[in-house]
DNA sequence: TCATTGGATGAAGGATTCTTCAGGTTTGGA
DNA sequence: TCCAAACCTGAAGAATCCTTCATCCAATGA
């Protein structure tokens, strides 16, 4: 199945040379520029290429089609966010638990601001692309991640509880989403995540409280 | 600024025969139904047209271009949405801010659920449309009527924080996404709208002992 | 009944867009 | 230097899609 994926979506060529890297780099960089200068129904193949700096046929060389090539960005952006939660949860390990959710909280806010406009430019495209399925992969990694990592928790008597952590993934999403697409100030972005690792705290103690 | 929307996505024409309001309930039915089934970049005036039984001719007679007949649509369900909610604010007013939080909380989540088919299908257009901007001003409507009614909670002293009711807001709207997306089945429908209840309450009480 | 207004039709014009491919240019090793 | 492989070009074919408008049908009320 992963094949078929591939073969549908996947890059066509790999670059080899120096200059081919450079080509499909500037490719990757224009799509998200277009995307947020001109939205996603006038995202043109042609349109890219030129900001990109070269012609319609370099880009189908690397991409079978337009499809493709706004996966391949998608997919990119969504590994980077969960290598980054992933390597914080692996640092976290042994912590008392509303440490290792502030550690959490705020690799996955960083992650997402690192590069804020490609998050904007996704959640325009996000949607044809079979977007959701991708956000659910890219969920249930995060989730056993933060599971692994709860399990070593010194603080926590039951296993932690998967419905939660879910439950927390997708609030932090709906508000980082919300705090992106309003455009907010490096100000509101720095009191949003210290009031998600409020909310995400209080709520997991919550939870555990509950279930026991 | 309000009439400049209006001529440019607003509908061309009200029906005045009922034969003519059945048409434009069938061609905003259809819409959906084809949103569903289609996709969102699959969506062409003349499908949407011929799954509401009428030419597109019919359909062009009410809307001046498919932007205003998503639009439509779209605006439609975030008033139904609001008005759910602002119901329940008026009705929670005086009690103990714990309840009012379940209960508007389970208004929203039942608003969506009322007709979750349409929920899904507009996440797929919202980008393109304006999306967030109208998701936006609705935000505010709510976070509004939610402000009022948090006011006259017996056991709330200081006045209740703007920022976290937004907060609040956008966390549900982010689970509810998810959960809507994925397809969820009632039963676990139930349980996201019992823990998003949770959620909230420990988020807000936790917020307002912070900010005292 | 009959004129007037509302409502519906759908072929066709006009405009985009995706994608290909034949041929030219650059790179790197032998 | 020289060649094969890698890379790039961009005009043009093929396929859609949006929107209009001349024309016909249905309803209303005087």
């Amino acid at each position: 199945m992963a094949a078929d994926v591939a073969t549908a979506f996947g890059p066509r060529k790999m670059p080899i040379q120096t200059r081919a890297t450079v080509t499909v780099g500037a490719i990757c960089e224009a799509t998200i520029q277009v995307l947020l200068s001109h939205g996603a129904d006038r995202l043109t193949t042609t349109r890219v290429a030129a900001r990109a700096g070269v012609s319609v046929g370099t880009l189908y060389q690397y991409y079978p089609n337009k499809h493709s090539l706004l996966f391949a960005v998608f997919e990119d952006h969504m590994n980077k966010v969960s290598q980054a939660v992933e390597a914080a949860c692996a640092d976290a390990c042994y912590r008392p638990m509303s440490e290792m959710i502030r550690r959490v909280v705020e690799a996955f806010v960083d992650a997402k601001m690192q590069r804020a406009d490609i998050s904007v430019a996704l959640y325009k495209v996000a949607p044809d692309l079979g977007g959701p399925a991708l956000v659910r992969r890219t969920g249930q990694r995060l989730r056993k991640a933060i599971e692994l990592m709860l399990l070593t928790a010194p603080d926590l008597k039951l296993s932690p509880d998967r419905f939660a952590i879910d439950m927390v993934l997708s609030a932090i999403s709906g508000a980082m989403r919300s705090a992106l697409e309003a455009g907010a100030s490096p100000a509101v972005f720095r009191k949003v995540r210290a009031h998600l690792v409020l909310l995400c705290q209080s709520y997991m103690a919550a939870a555990a409280a509950k279930g026991a």
